[in-house]
DNA sequence: TCTAATTTGTGCGTATGTATG
DNA sequence: GCATACATACGCACAAATTAG
């Protein structure tokens, strides 16, 4: 890694380029103080600059107190205690309330000196690939949650590679880049497994699952859990006038449909909990007082925000699974 | 073929004809992604045109993000693809699940004509100021959530007149700029006058209010409907091991507070509806099945970002006031 | 001690976009 | 449409300090 790097595609003007390669040298420890920064006319060569731009640059770092100069001997670093302004660029799939916490616990984690720019691709890879593009080059971190859609790995191939992280998913294209995601195949399979006792009593599993939407991992776990412990099973892309059958148990990734399922054993004077079992997925503060409670599959969102924080902070480049667990309540 | 090019005998206004010229430049490959455009000043000289007039026509190319400006350098092609008529700069105020209905309806109503960005400004004055001059020149629309910050009227100002919509908070000093947002006052006082025959069975009505993050006019409201019709009434901060007396009324902007009071009242064996009545702040799917449903005073998000939409395509700059109702449920 | 090469420091001119009146 | 001040970028010339030979 270069000391100094300037991109000409990017809108940030050349010699702010360069104060900010340098505070980012010296943030991620290539540059210590008292170390000498390369020459004026070493830079403005290797990169075709003029002189003065990559004096105006040091001239600047120089007034923050960052870099000292020695006539006729060159620049060097003064001090390392510096804020480094992030611009964070974190592009998700669609609008909804599960991002709420994990937006505001990322942000919380990353501290004032971070602004983040917030997109959403809508599952739509024309979309996708017109985002990633024209903000390439203009961010120091790209954080993306690539869920489903197909060709995306091409695209942020495009993007700087250091400065990547994926988000939510993992992606057999992406196993390079740093990630922070849900394991959805084993975290079906170990909630089930983990309300096993309580399944015993139902004998039919119904997962609603719309396939556009939901990742297939999700699917996989599901079957995987059912064929290991021969339960009966069905999967259904909707849930409009189904009508329920004393015995079975939902697995209610949308909340939509959670709705629909409830409003329909009451209907049928069904109860949740003990004629019909009720699984949803991501806990929301109301689920807890919904009947006596919605058991839920929950990933930490707010964990997944404060890893990922972590992760550009301290520079290290992971792939790490977000824990998710079985949060039992009444509706099992 | 020239990549500019104007016909003064041509009805088209010249700044247009420069728009259309090099959008068709853009469209016949003759420019690509990255190459630079011909400077202002030589456009204007090489056409006998004012300088403004051409750079009228590259302002109208950015703020469809179809070129951008390097300062210094030159412009330059940002974009191959511009079928996106509208670019919208979308500030809201923090990340929340209300903003979801909002967004989703706002975005599909605007057709697929519309590139929308989303920032917030967490209610910090130094992030709003940063965020709208930042931005400021960069899109064809802006629509902002003010809510209760000190001296965002002085920023808006600086954003182009007409081009400018204010979200959800009506505020004196922005009046002359078309609106759409709710009457907090009037809301809350006319949703509580619609239930009026359900309070009379409770004797005291109590608002929980955090002052900083709740808009005023809703303890405005609270405070007339409780004194024209003689109403016992409190108002707390928060509700932290507050214990419940038979015959309260809670209104919750919160849902956070809205889980502890149910789970108080449930420990105490008041039956909800009944002895303790409940009305939340703003309808989400699963308050229809908590309890026997939670009565909520809701804002039609989804009519709001319609509405919206329907006003930036036709170009009406009026202010409306969003409607809101009491949706009645089992919790009053 | 002298010289050449390298480096910082300073000054001036020109071109371009940005902002304001 | 015109004028003016400002920020960014590039290029050239020259002075002053340091270093290597």
């Amino acid at each position: 890694m270069k000391i100094v790097s300037i991109d000409t595609r990017n809108s940030l003007p050349k010699y702010k380029q360069i104060v900010l390669s340098i505070e980012t040298s010296i943030a991620e420890k290539r540059l210590k103080r008292g170390d000498k920064l390369p020459s004026v006319n070493k830079v403005a060569l290797e990169f075709s600059l003029s002189r003065d731009t990559v004096l105006l640059a040091y001239e600047e770092l120089k007034k923050r107190g960052i870099i000292y100069a020695r006539l006729g001997k060159g620049y060097y670093v003064k001090s390392e205690e510096f804020t480094l302004q992030q611009r964070i660029f974190l592009l998700f799939d669609e609008f909804n309330s599960f991002k709420e916490d994990l937006y505001n616990s990322f942000k919380e984690a990353m501290g004032s000196n971070a602004q983040i720019d917030i997109f959403f691709h809508s599952f739509n890879i024309e979309v996708f690939k017109k985002l990633v593009n024209e903000n390439n080059g203009d961010y120091s971190k790209y954080i993306i949650m690539p869920t489903t859609l197909n060709g995306v790995a091409a695209v942020i191939k495009t993007l700087p590679k250091n400065d990547v992280y994926i988000l939510d998913q993992a992606n057999a294209e992406l196993e390079d880049y740093p990630s922070i995601h849900q394991n959805f195949v084993k975290d079906i399979y170990n909630a089930l497994e983990a309300g096993r006792d309580k399944l015993k009593k139902y004998n039919k599993l119904i997962l609603i699952f719309p396939p556009e939407k939901q990742p297939p991992g999700m699917q996989e776990g599901f079957l995987k859990f059912c064929g290991k412990y021969s339960f009966d099973f069905e999967i259904i892309p909707d849930f409009e006038n189904h009508g329920i059958q004393p015995g079975e148990v939902y697995i209610i990734p949308n909340d939509r449909h959670l709705v629909n399922v409830i409003e329909q054993a009451r209907s049928q004077k069904l109860k949740i909990g003990k004629q019909v079992g009720i699984i949803s997925y991501n806990d929301t503060p109301l689920k807890k007082v919904v009947e006596n409670g919605i058991t839920t599959i929950s990933t930490d969102f707010k964990a997944m925000g404060t890893i990922l924080a972590h992760m550009i902070l301290q520079q290290s480049r992971q792939q790490l699974e977000n824990k998710s667990r079985l949060i039992e309540r009444g509706s099992l």
